[in-house]
Formats: C-alpha cells, structure tokens, sequence
DNA sequence: TGTACATCAGTGAACGCGCGTTCACTGATGTAC
DNA sequence: TGTACATCAGTGAACGCGCGTTCACTGATGTAC
C-alpha cells in the first residue's frame, strides 16, 4: 500500500491542514463503526456499506480512506492486536517491583483475559478462526508479537534473577530446541530450552482457556470464570517456577 | 425440531423403502457438500443456494431436507463434535493397555491433534469463534462432551491405579472447588479437585496449542510443529502425573 | 496579499452479482382397503 | 393383486434484500507564485 502524502499527515500525530484533521477524523470514525459493525455481524459479513451508511455518507467515500473492505479488515487487526500488546506491556509495567515476577505474569495473564472480554469480537478477530478468503498481510506480524514479548521477557528476568522454570520431568529433545529456536532468540540472552517449551506450553494454557471461555465451552461445565482463571494463572506460575 | 415419520426412517440404519434410501442419501449428500462449503467460504458465508448448485437441483429443495440454514449449519456442528468425540474414543480405546495412562493421553491428544489438522474448517467451525447471529442449540451439547470426558475418564482411571496428579504448589481454593464442581462430577467416583484443575488446564494447553497452530500463529516462530506438539503433550503428561 | 491551478473529498448512478425463503404446482412413490 | 387416495420430492418463479467496486462529475481546500 503506497501512502499519498495526505494519509501520512492524516497518520502523524499533529496534522496541519483542515483537510488532514478531516482526514484523521473520518479515518476514526470509520475505524470505530467497522469496529462496531465486526460485532454485530462478524468480520466475514463487515461491510464497506454499511459502514458508509452508519456514517451517512456515500458508500463510495469510503474508498478514498480504505482501498479495499480487506484494506479496512487489515486495519482492524492490526489495530486490535496493538490494542492488546499495549495492555498487556502497560500492565506489566504497571507492576512496581519489577523483582516480583510471578505478580508481573498475573498482570499479564489478566490484561490478555480482561481485554478479550472488553472486546471479545476483536478476541475473535485475532485469535479465532481465520477470515475465509483473507490472507492477512505483514503488517500485522509485529503486532501481533507485543504481547508475548512480554511473557518472555518476564521469563527472562526471573531467570536473570535466580529464579527458574521447575523441571520438565526430562531433557528437553534437540529437534525441539531446533523447532523452538525463533522464540527462544526472542529475548537478549536467549531463553533455556526448558524456559522457551514452558513459556509455550503456558501461553497456549493462556490463550486456549480464554477461547474455551469465550467461545461457549466451558458453559455450564465451569461456574466461576474469575475463580477458575485466577487458578488457572496460579498453576502456570508455579509450573514456570515463579511462585 | 418435529420429525417427520419419513424423516425417522430416513435417519434410521436400515431405510425401508425407495424414498427413504433416496431421502438418506440426499440427506448425506448436502451434508457432504456443505461440509466443502464451509472449507470454502466458511461458515458465515455458507449458502444454501450453493449446495444446491453443486447437487444440481433447485434451492428450494434443499428445504425439503433442512428447515433453514441455521438448521443445517447445525447439523455440521453436531457431525464435527461426534466426529472428533468418536476419533477420540476410538484413540483412546486402541490402546490395549488400559493401565498405560500416559500412552492414553498421547493417543487422546493426538487425536484431537490429527482431526483439527484434517479437518481445519471442521475445527474452526467448532473451536474457533463462534458464528455471528447464529446461536447453537441444544442438540450439539451432548456430542460435544465427548472428548473431554475421554481426558477425564483416564484420569480417573489413573488415580483408580494410584498415579496422579502432581502438586500444584498449594491447596486448590474452596471457591475453585464448587466452581468447577460440574466438571469433577463427569466421572465416578469425581475426581478431587486437584485432578480436576489440572485436567482443565491441560485441556486448555491442547486446545489453545491446536488453534494457535492451526490459525497462523506459530508461523515463523515454531519451526516443527509435530515435534513441538509432542513436546508439550509430554510435559501434559508429566504435569498429569502420568509420566 | 491575491490569484491561478492542482489536489482532494464526496456524490450518485451503475455494473453484475448473490442471498434465504415462500409458494403454487407437477409427477412420482407409498399405503390402505 | 388392483385401485384410490394421501404423501412426499422437486421445480421454477418470485419477493425483497444486500454486496464490492468503478466512474465521471462537482465543489471545496491547499499551494505556488
């Protein structure tokens, strides 16, 4: 996607113009009523139409803003998935003692969790099916690696510290610290071969008990989603051996 | 759903006469070719016009056959839980020793594993987000407990032959026990609470492993996921106390 | 500062398409006597 | 076994709707001199 010069004032944080300020504004507002619509009817049915009309303009305008309604999908995921990683980094920040670890995975855990449930289309957005007959493009790749940055970095600085990842009942296989490599060269020094399968096996935990939760499985089955979820993180920071 | 004395026949093993075995198979038949248009354009955008294109007969037969096309979406969602419960089942069940629990589990996991890898759509349709305006009734309840109950039965049966479940590093809260009572009732006699959580976050793991994998997003960071899988479905195994 | 020109935002009509569902109807199959 | 009637499968037209995208155009805003 080539920027006209007018989109990247419009991008920039103190536009000039009248025009840009204008540009930015309905940029927004089409952002937040693709945002709404993406909640109403799922990302498949999101519709440049309707956007136009919930904006009471011609469904054409929108074309001078956005491309393509894959454009506007693009847009949407990449915003969602910065919209968590910054959640997510705010609260770990957020957490004073940064010595204290195990209270910097809980923060995490219930960032991703509390986000998800703020905005649990955006959730599936990300993190759900994929949207058929859309290929999501680069852009969204380093957005959507702020948020587990965080884990691992938290991991790296209990390690850094003494503290460590219990043991695995074994070694951990050469083919699976060859397969594993990318994640553990994340962090500056590299994680432990125990610390990057544990890191992935508990953000699997993470990320699959939030989809189970909202996606209706645990209906019924589990009365107290807080409880269970604060259980749950408890457990994973005993397994990575914070608590 | 009323059914129709014709429509029991039809769904019963032996079908009488010519216009029940014509009703099964069209009935299989649209099954089938809405199964590949859910891998296609996926399930919000599953069209019963289209079915009946590809069958070669007018759109309004279909309606002959499903009530609308929430009934037939449905009906997918009903064969893709008993499909992947009986894959489970029948993984669970191969393995001859019934005392060899950890061998149990990597057959269950895998399973759940093979099935969402061969049927990525089916998977999607089932784990992944839910499908906009569309509210799953209460026949696809029971077919979708039967995995589950698999891991829980086997570990019932381990803790029957004194294996367990290893520490979780503290007591599990009261709260967390009447939270996730209905879960620990599914087997006689219930598992302790102990057993319980960990089976809960075990299904989590597997569950949130396969979808990270299936919807993208171990691109680039896992660079075998077969090895991987069997990484963490170890490590299941070890937390379970099983191995 | 004022003017001429270039750029941009937004319009409304149009193209070609697909959808779920209903309905009156025809012809084949099944059933009761 | 043969016949009359009831049931069912499948048709094709119709209703009313929505979609993404393009295009020629108007009028407002911005820029260079």
């Amino acid at each position: 996607m080539v920027l006209s010069l007018g989109m990247m004032r419009a991008m920039s944080d103190a536009p000039r113009t009248a025009r840009a300020v204008a540009r930015a504004e309905l940029t927004r507002a089409i952002l937040d009523s693709a945002t709404q619509q993406l909640a109403e009817v799922g990302p498949a049915a999101l519709s440049v139409r309707a956007v136009a009309r919930d904006l009471g303009m011609a469904s054409s305008a929108v074309y001078r803003y956005f491309a393509s309604r894959d454009d506007l999908l693009t847009a949407l995921l990449v915003e969602a998935y910065d919209d968590l990683g910054a959640a997510v980094e705010e609260a770990d920040a957020a957490v004073t003692d940064r010595d204290d670890v195990a209270a910097r995975w809980r923060a995490t855990a219930g960032a991703v969790h509390d986000w998800a449930r703020a905005h649990p289309h955006r959730y599936a957005l990300t993190y759900g099916s994929p949207v058929p007959g859309y290929a999501a493009p680069q852009d969204t790749v380093e957005p959507a690696t702020r948020a587990p940055r965080v884990l691992l970095q938290l991991l790296a600085d209990a390690l850094a510290a003494g503290r460590g990842v219990r043991d695995l009942g074994g070694r951990v296989d050469p083919a699976e610290v060859a397969a594993t490599g990318p994640i553990s060269a994340v962090t500056e020094p590299p994680l432990p071969p125990e610390a990057t399968v544990r890191a992935l096996a508990v953000w699997a935990t993470l990320f699959g008990h939030v989809s189970l939760e909202l996606f209706g499985h645990m209906n019924n089955a589990v009365l107290d989603y807080d409880t269970h979820f604060a259980t749950v993180v408890d457990l994973a920071a005993y397994d990575l051996g914070l608590a």
